[in-house]
DNA sequence: AATGAATGAGAATTCATTCAT
DNA sequence: GATGAATGAATTCTCATTCAT
């Protein structure tokens, strides 16, 4: 950590550190972190390259100082879904956490920018750890929204609760994908579509995963 | 085609030409197109820097070649396990497909990787173009495979097609990812497990997926 | 000279040859020695790289042969209209070069862009012996024109004939500059002008070096 | 302008400054634009490679600022001598020109062969703007002199101004040409010859254009 | 004689990092 | 603490020339 950011930089105006974030944010989610210039970015913040090397050791310390300072405002809003729907029923928090996947990539694409990048940059620092952290994150949300389920009869008693949660992991990821980056979507043709046509396939996704996990009349083949 | 690979090169004994491909294919896959460095590939491949220039037009054609060349052999692949599972039910062909590509990327890792790469490389030369066949080669499989189960009355009949090939292609190409990328796999616990926890995790999907899609007794909420 | 073009050249077909002498011809003036490739050369005539090794020795041979041939082409033009003029007064003589200068130039503009080329080209090779060979040729026919004009008494007996034969080569090859490459001609507009411009022109020049020439009276100032 | 030079190489010591420019200016003479090598310049002015590219943009950066550099020298030569001889007669006033600029020549060579080379190369950078910039220059110069001997009675009224312009320009520059490049000068013999022969030569040349130009009696056919 | 594959030096340009001011 | 000039290794690409077939 400390090797990370230098004292330096946190004692920055927030002005200014913001726009330095802002600049490398853009950068490092545009390009991904090899092609990341760190000419376009002290240019970008307007601040002499030097002092770049005053607040960060190089190039891998602005990079994870971005990547978590990303997580950080992702790991918020999870937080606030799971406590904001906790007493709805199992379907319901997933289809709002859903939502709220889409209104936060929407709003913050270049944070989830930086993360599709990170995915498969061999090179990038830690790549391993950061993508594990996120990874596990989201798992471990899952995880405890499928388990209160169980718990409250509203899911199959006999489901595997490790497939299962990789079962939403992949379907979500991938929804988001779709919806925000047009070249994935190739069978769903949600950037085209409007509001509606979204919340449709949204009804659609759900009801799938409605007859493969809850609790009622069992398949019999 | 004469736009991207010489016909120099073609001319070139077989093995002169594996070499070279294998480099290329090893350093794409390795670190993408931007990161790939022409210098490494010939290196590796024992050619001089000059000759790369009389077989490709540029750092491009050569990509394209590679990727070509993945293509038609991932391609090979998928027709071929269709083919021969023209007569089983919906759920075994999709269960053969699954485990014919996990098979596949453990002995092709390389080819997986470059595809991967792509996914994510802003910078990969017709980047849009090369995506959007490959998903919607994928798409095509799966759309296939639904409707003639749900013509034979395996399938519910009010399956939404659409949404549902979504719903395949990410789960299947999300369990191969996490089946050969560590770092993708915070559920399941693949890469650590032999082949034995493989398959049950494969039944434990397979399971999930019949419950999704099958008919049978319907939920009833 | 042998050492330039070998006799495997000259026993080409003429076919042959032909192309290769208007490839060659044409690359070097567009491009100039240095800037002129091989690659182009070969392309163009349709011949392998290799064969150019075997009809010259090198870069250098080819650029000697070609500019050897492009000069007898303009031998031959000027000792033409040398002959067919030999009757007529100087000035009308000195206006019938000039325009059959233009004419050139319109009809082998090639040949003339390889002179200028080869002009301020401080690399190509025997530039030196090339240009003075050029000039010295002008500069002859210039001055066996004046030789007879001043015998027949159509000139100043007082005027100087090395520096006379300057200004004419000064005044004739600036004018054939101007009126064939626009962006020399700054003050006349010949490049946009048509025929009948181009000939009054030649007229007020043709009336200028008579005032400076011509015997009859004299400046008195 | 911060399009071609950047604000660095302004800071930089004067002396490391003419380094700089003396190495380029060296370079572009005597090879012209595209075959200057930028290697050669950093390697003559003792910095490092990269180091040229903090100062210019790129190589057309470096060219077009040498060239604006030696226009500039050349500018203020051409308004001295134009304010120093205001009063005296055309013919002096020419003839002085025709001194300062064998002078110049043979005092900044360098200056006078980028001029030359930018002539002929079709690659230079904005070629076709520099060229005419410089022979407008020239063709004012002359123009303005001619309007004012006119005006004064010493030239013949009847002349063309434009076709008279042209006439100087040609016989001056091409003199300059005579005077400092030995291939060119394939009449007047002024590289063998000393400061008297060449001054003869002037003289004679002066006197040509006198009969060609000035008032007086006409010439009579 | 003809071919065309192989070569490697050299080209322009970018970039993370260092360091004196 | 802030600056920005300096660096040099690495990048992609071109080209004249050689040589085995």
């Amino acid at each position: 950590m400390s090797q990370i950011v230098r004292p330096t930089f946190l004692n920055l105006p927030e002005d200014k550190q913001a726009r330095i974030i802002e600049a490398a944010l853009t950068e490092f989610a545009d390009k991904g972190y090899p092609q990341a210039s760190l000419n376009t970015i002290v240019a970008r913040s307007g601040i002499a390259k030097g002092s770049l090397y005053q607040y960060f050791t190089d190039k891998t310390g602005i990079f994870l100082y971005i990547f978590d300072f990303a997580i950080s405002v992702v790991r918020r809003l999870l937080v606030q879904v799971k406590e904001s729907t906790q007493e709805e029923d199992f379907f319901t928090r997933l289809e709002k956490s859903l939502l709220a996947g889409v209104a936060f990539i929407k709003e913050h694409p270049k944070i989830y920018g930086i993360y599709l990048k990170i995915l498969f940059d061999q090179q990038a620092p830690q790549r391993q750890e950061l993508l594990q952290a996120v990874r596990r994150f989201a798992a471990d949300y899952f995880h405890s929204l499928l388990r209160q389920g169980r718990a409250r009869g509203e899911l199959r008693q006999d489901l595997p609760l490790t497939t299962t949660t990789f079962v939403l992991d992949a379907l979500l990821d991938r929804f988001l994908q779709a919806a925000s980056v047009p070249a994935f979507d190739v069978s769903l043709g949600l950037d085209q579509a409007g509001e509606e046509e979204l919340l449709r396939r949204v009804q659609e996704l759900m009801d799938i995963i409605r007859h493969g996990l809850a609790a009622g009349k069992k398949y019999e083949p």
